[in-house]
DNA sequence: TATGAATGAGGGTTCATTCAT
DNA sequence: AATGAATGAACCCTCATTCAT
């Protein structure tokens, strides 16, 4: 007898889901180019045909990871950001590098699709204009402090945050973040 | 009658410089995945074969340019670096961005590397070297300073240039750099 | 309650039909090889993998229908055939067409497959041995006539017949295969 | 020292041509589909790629042979064409066959191309066209000789030929092409 | 020194076929 | 009997590299 639509609907999540997870971490390990198909069949332990039953391509996989990761960024993002206490930029400081931390791979990821030509770059527009609109959200917390200038304090703490994220993404287990977390709340209290 | 020894040398300096150059334009916008040996050598208006002559393979062609862009940004540092005036970390600041506007091509080179896999981030094991080493200069700086925690200081503004000098290499045309520079020289003073 | 031995045949015999029916027409239109398995199954409006329970691979279902069709194709033919009428030339030119018109996919894939590798057109051998024997019937009538060279005038009779076809095939819509059918039939009356 | 340019031309004309000779064998003979880049660089004696050096993919490799073979079949029956003797009919005739002999694979090639889907089909268009040039050309000739039915005898006439130059390609050494010629020449006079 | 035609390993992708249910 | 997710061989194509000139 056949298998039930929903026992192959829950085939197909789960192989897609797998398919996803390593496709992530060997693009945000190795970078797009250097992430063949076979090598996340390999890792996802299944035949190297099957990821073409779940996309179209492997840009298409790309972006599917891309959309999926921004989602999941998305919420966590907001969650952190919508936690207790009175002050916006030291609350949006600490949802940043909370989000950091837990979508590590995805951050790395986004940081190699910075580095590629238009094509796969465009890729990362939803994210541009996320990030963009972050900016935007403290240039109007700057300007709620009564900032001179707050379009470059937004831009200097903006370039801070993405630095420090890039650092630690480098190298997680030695980077000070904490201590950096810290230290940067303090300041922008 | 056949060149003497002195013409051949400088025809293949030139030649060799001539590749050089290109390479950098090419990887550093198209990345080095994206740039085909075939684009190098019509960018540069030679055939493809010559590069052979100069550079054992591409990876090795990536290698001697970055040694030699890292040469370049090494002796502009130090220049501006020297620059007069007292206080150090502005100096730094200034210098850091004066290198970023004239290398800006290998600057961008260096984020596209930063993505990529270990062989080739191997290559940037210079670039962090000497990066490194400025982060322990700026570390002794804030020391000097009487800071409490000099470390921390030093991570921070280090990923605060790197954020803006990344920003900065992604849009030049657009991304207020110069308005950033003074902002942040003097908060540091 | 499980099917009793006659519906669990009836099932298969429908199923079988249902597929080879698709399968016919997909063959004349697309080709062989542009035909996917996936193709004849979605329009047969079963699984993929049912096809593998009637038939042992794709070429084998392509070797069935042939089978099948050509059967139909010689009981056709042998009814136009048999149609009153003393003269024999006519009758079995009006035969053929009378055949084409019938059977116009299989005509169409007969001609696909005539344009294939050996492994392929071997299936056609039986039409082959048919249409040789046509032709071989056709040289009885010339003979019988009294006809000088029965085997040339065959010949060329039957590249008539075969020539016809195939322009009707390609476009049935405005071919005037009427008007010839009837030319012809003048003709060699 | 490099080779001189006329070297190089003469060096690429022979590859492009020794892979569209083998290339129009290896079609006619076993379908475009059937036909690999690697055999037909096996056949030619060449790497694989060296094919992309000269067409952009198959399909266009199979365009050129087309537009060169069709240029070829065009000259070769302009000639035949153009020769003595007063009845076109016949010399019409005539021409067509020789034609088929001279072009034997290019008249193989077509017949696969005929029986394949609309993408490649198309292909064939060239061709399409100019046989029905020539049918259009026989209508002339028998409403010039006051055929009742020119068209309805065009049609007829160009079937035949197409008919007996298919059965020739199929079986060129035992099909009696000489004396149906003669035959079709003697009964149109 | 310089050229560019030629090579072939390895990439992404398709699709006939298998098999657990 | 029937399903459709999974497999993997083989396809077309790219491009770093070689080599005869």
């Amino acid at each position: 007898m056949p298998r039930t639509e929903q026992q192959n609907q829950a085939l197909r999540e789960e192989s897609r889901v797998n398919i996803l997870r390593h496709a992530l971490t060997l693009f945000a390990h190795h970078g797009y180019e250097h992430t063949t198909v076979r090598m996340i069949a390999q890792a996802a332990g299944v035949a190297q045909g099957l990821m073409y039953n779940y996309f179209d391509s492997k840009e298409q996989l790309l972006r599917a990871l891309f959309e999926q990761s921004m989602a999941d960024v998305r919420a966590s993002f907001a969650v952190a950001e919508a936690a207790e206490g009175p002050a916006q930029v030291e609350r949006l400081i600490a949802a940043a590098f909370a989000v950091l931390r837990r979508n590590l791979d995805f951050w790395r990821l986004s940081y190699v699709l910075r580095a590629q030509p238009a094509a796969l770059a465009s890729i990362g527009a939803e994210l541009s204009g996320w990030t963009a609109a972050i900016r935007q959200t403290l240039e109007g917390y700057f300007r709620a402090r009564g900032s001179a200038t707050p379009q470059i304090e937004a831009d200097i703490l903006f370039a801070l945050i993405d630095g420090v994220s890039q650092h630690y993404a480098l190298d997680p287990a030695h980077y000070p973040l904490d201590a950096i977390e810290a230290a940067l709340i303090a300041r922008y209290r």
